[in-house]
DNA sequence: TAGATTGTTAATCGATTAACAATC
DNA sequence: TAGATTGTTAATCGATTAACAATC
């Protein structure tokens, strides 16, 4: 009996159960069935029951799910009940917007440190001393983060990105515009703002195609 | 002949191709077959045939695509040879980061003005006075922006969305971590952070499941 | 026990891939 | 004309939805 692979679909779904989880569970309430589930998320009831059940049976037939426990394994699920070493790549406008970003540190997200070259090394930005990118290999093998934020320009990120991986890092989270190579066991994330809003501009010139909120 | 819908997924992909497209365009590659962008891009020759399909057929039986004309040809689709007037709502790190980001002004985006309030109303940010929201009806009626870009907390996301959609907003690009409600005559694009990094950390913890690059 | 709701199998729908005739 | 490669139809694959037996 060999797992079946969770489709990617399903993935993306998760973090979207877990906000509505954490929504419903400040409100107090102990129980949910998919079909309430489905009114607050969009999703089919069924379609939750599905995904919901690729990770085990966390319902109870004639009573539903328990809000609490329920956030919580997917919690687990998603990894964020641990803790992560991060480093940006990057202090420009991205680069500062994620050092500067809340949200992170109270999901167990650490931002150690924050790289890039030239006149900016030294700087002091949002309490970080900005580090040279020349000194990133020795630097990963000292302090063996495994998130690497990149936010650098387009016709660096490949080259950083291959060091990245030579040195270590688990997991790359990329907001540079290219399609970077990396080996499998590096998990790769991309956040393509201009795709992003292609998608926009599409749909507001091909209205007849917009499939309302599917996305 | 009814026009059959353009999927999402396909949609999703027309960055791809244009990106692509605009780098062997500056290499001076005049001619491209689907074989030579299935092996940069890494899709199926199959799957780009059908994709560019449903908008007219761009090829050539013998000879492949014009690596220019189907460049242009996509930049009409998703709507980038137009110009666009955007408002961004919010002057916090993210809202700094795209007020800030070149590469928008370069694709026809022009962010015109920037709202936000308290404090903040009256302060000079990159070249840009912050206006008050409060007075944002007024000037949605007046200035008639087609995109507004939302950059602020989550709990005030819906409000100020539901201003926008009555002042006639036609796209909102999001960064709040909400599903907006809004009729289906105004198009909506999530960046939602937060979601991007648990896809990470998921992944980080279940490699077993990690597609590779087919995100 | 009766009612509710899950977990799971089967049916449907849609998207991707394969194949090939059309044609440059 | 022969070779190459598209446009398009048909086959396959995968994801979503529907249905219902299991069970709390």
């Amino acid at each position: 009996m060999t797992k079946t692979r969770v489709s990617l679909a399903v993935v993306k779904r998760l973090p979207k159960y877990y906000r509505y989880l954490g929504m419903i569970e400040e409100k107090g309430i102990i129980r949910v069935s998919s079909q309430e589930l489905s009114a607050i998320t969009g999703l089919t009831a069924s379609q939750i029951r599905q995904d919901l059940n690729h990770f085990g049976g966390f319902g109870q037939q004639g009573y539903g799910y328990n809000v609490e426990e329920l956030r919580s394994e997917i919690e687990k699920i998603i990894g964020i009940n641990k803790s992560y070493k991060a480093i940006i790549l990057g202090c420009g406008n991205i680069g500062k917007a994620i050092m500067n970003y809340k949200g992170f540190k109270s999901s167990g997200f650490n931002i150690v440190d924050v790289f890039d070259h030239g006149d900016k090394v030294g700087n002091k930005i949002f309490d970080y001393e900005i580090k040279d990118v020349d000194k990133l290999d020795e630097y990963l093998a000292e302090n063996k983060p495994e998130i690497a934020i990149i936010a650098i320009p387009t016709e660096q990120a490949q080259k950083v990105c291959d060091r990245l991986v030579e040195g270590g890092i688990k997991g790359i989270w990329n907001f540079a515009s290219v399609d970077l190579k990396l080996p499998k066991n590096v998990v790769l994330e991309n956040v393509h703002l201009d795709e992003s809003l292609y998608t926009l501009t599409y749909y507001m010139n091909n209205l007849f195609d917009y499939p309302g909120t599917k996305n």
